[in-house]
DNA sequence: CTGTTAGCGCATTCAT
DNA sequence: ATGAATGCGCTAACAG
């Protein structure tokens, strides 16, 4: 690795001090330093091809300019959303934005020890069906001083803000909806920890409303209605086409992703059946495609594509704070969107 | 923002010296530190909930354990594919990664400005329709000693790693199957600067090898048939519909992208047209997707779905060396692959 | 086995 | 207007 020329070089090369170089390098002093120095100074910096190191700089203000996002998986069309509107706030002011993927729960610890070790200077933790930050952990954190971001239902506010969807109650009215049509076999379509482990599964506000819609019915959960796994385009497509050629096939099926439930919708054409007549088709979140599917698709989730400059907003509050800010509390709306589909 | 505890508050409360601390926090020395000192130390640690800064271990170490991924924008499957890849290398090794996103030219320099700034110890630069690295820049990181793998068709390999894909031969291919079953009106769905942008249309594989094509053939290229900034799911099945309106509708689509392929595929369905006997769909790049289309979708890209650790190989294998490695150059199997959909 | 110490590269205060 | 000196927090050589 070839030695990296430093503000001393470019200081010896320039023929001035290290500060000169430094107020030079970030315009300040900038009315005090002739322009011929500066100039000078910059052709230096030039020549060597010289920027400053960034640990260096990182070190000496105490602060990395980064933001963090943490998110379970890549891929996921929100989160790519989310992860947009964050890059674009974090430009505005000169940030950098940093993704940490945590896909188990071991990399979960490796994510808090980064957010510990100030890899940024703030985070947004990004729902997620996977990982289990203990709340413990995000306090920590919070009480270290990191301005945090937390987007989930359950967590208590504790020095972070708490971004809310209140997914469950939404959920439970579009299983309603499919319930009172008189349909009695409704299909789950669902991510894999969702579904398979007993702690997540319990938590999932998804799985959770279908379960509990069921019950309110009156009806006995079919656990071979219940797919795990199809939270993604093809794996809810197979799953979808599977069930659809069941001789006792399900009357509905109630995806917890919007793209499984586009999937379901190929599905149910490729087999021929007529939507939402012979299979009604819901899913959770709003996608663009939403409106393009035939039908349309039937959504639980923001009334609009989903927009997080609020969320941006409450992480660069805290961030260019002077002092330490109230914690804040913001609900998306989620809601059951009946279009085509059901 | 609360100061956090360092080495030397640690060492404090444990009674030890910071030297001592830095030994069992990094597991060094494992052999030759008693038990109840480590313990001290590391009781102490927890008490105060103290992780070493990561600027300050960076600036120290002269290398900062992250890897950085340069891409022109989020939510591209082939990239989220990419990025997953990395990751999980990065990760075997302790590394993180950070991801870079380069919307338009100016953040192209910002990024070039990071990338010196040392916010990485080794970058890959994805493939890109929307930003030129100036080949230069590319050769001064290099030459700064930065371990980095271009993804890129063009570019010279000047102390870094390309990577290429042989996709204008690979579409010419398809274009030529297209035409030579006597298509004559060939639609083309691409990216927005691919089509509009008069520098970057010459240099984009795919348009190029389109128009080569027709121009091979005899056919002169209508305008009309070309539409820019279709290369995701919703603008694609817009556009395609729109095309397929028409009355001289094409009798082909040649998309630039596999999702506005799907789409299109959709559009014809939804049109009640025919595939391919009406209108024959081809896309670009392999998604998994492509398998559960009907017909299944006819691509121009890798046989089966893109793997990148070979490039996760190049970037590492120059990030472990000792010396400086020669500048290797791999090619990914680019052909026509026909499915059901030509 | 553990402590002392010298930087890593930079920004900044205080002199001049 | 500019330079010298200090220290951000950590690691690693070197002492002892």
């Amino acid at each position: 690795m070839a030695r990296r020329w430093t503000s001393q070089d470019v200081a010896a090369l320039a023929g001035v001090s290290v500060a000169t170089v430094s107020y030079v390098m970030n315009g300040r002093m900038i009315d005090r330093i002739p322009a011929p120095t500066r100039e000078k100074v910059l052709s230096a910096a030039r020549q060597l091809d010289y920027s400053p190191n960034r640990a260096a700089q990182s070190l000496r203000r105490q602060k990395t300019e980064q933001i963090c996002l943490v998110v379970d998986s890549i891929g996921v069309p929100v989160i790519d959303q989310l992860a947009r509107d964050l890059h674009a706030a974090a430009d505005d002011i000169g940030y950098g934005l940093i993704t940490i993927v945590v896909g188990s729960d071991e990399r979960g610890e490796k994510a808090t020890r980064l957010l510990h070790q100030r890899i940024a200077d703030g985070a947004v933790i990004a729902p997620s069906n996977v990982f289990r930050f203990r709340e413990e952990s995000l306090g920590d954190l919070a009480r270290g001083g990191l301005p945090l971001v937390v987007m989930n239902n359950t967590v208590r506010p504790a020095g972070f803000d708490v971004v809310r969807a209140p997914e469950r109650e939404a959920c439970g009215e579009a299983m309603d909806h499919l319930l009172s049509s008189g349909r009695r076999r409704v299909a789950f379509l669902g991510h894999h920890e969702e579904v398979t482990n007993p702690t997540t599964r319990a938590e999932s506000a998804r799985m959770g409303a279908y379960l509990w819609a069921l019950a309110r019915h009156g009806i006995d959960a079919d656990e071979s209605l219940i797919v795990e796994g199809a939270d993604e385009r093809v794996a809810g497509y197979r799953a979808a086409t599977e069930l659809l050629q069941r001789p006792d096939r399900p009357e509905a099926i109630f995806a917890a992703s919007a793209r499984s439930a586009i999937s379901a919708i190929w599905a149910a054409r490729d087999a021929g059946l007529a939507i939402p007549d012979d299979v009604a088709v819901v899913g959770c979140g709003n996608l663009p495609e939403t409106e393009i599917t035939r039908p349309r698709l039937s959504t639980v989730g923001p009334p609009t594509t989903e927009d997080f400059t609020e969320v941006s907003r409450l992480l660069f509050d805290r961030l260019l704070a002077k002092e330490r800010l109230p914690e804040r509390e913001i609900t998306n709306p989620w809601a059951f969107v009946p279009r085509g589909s059901t």
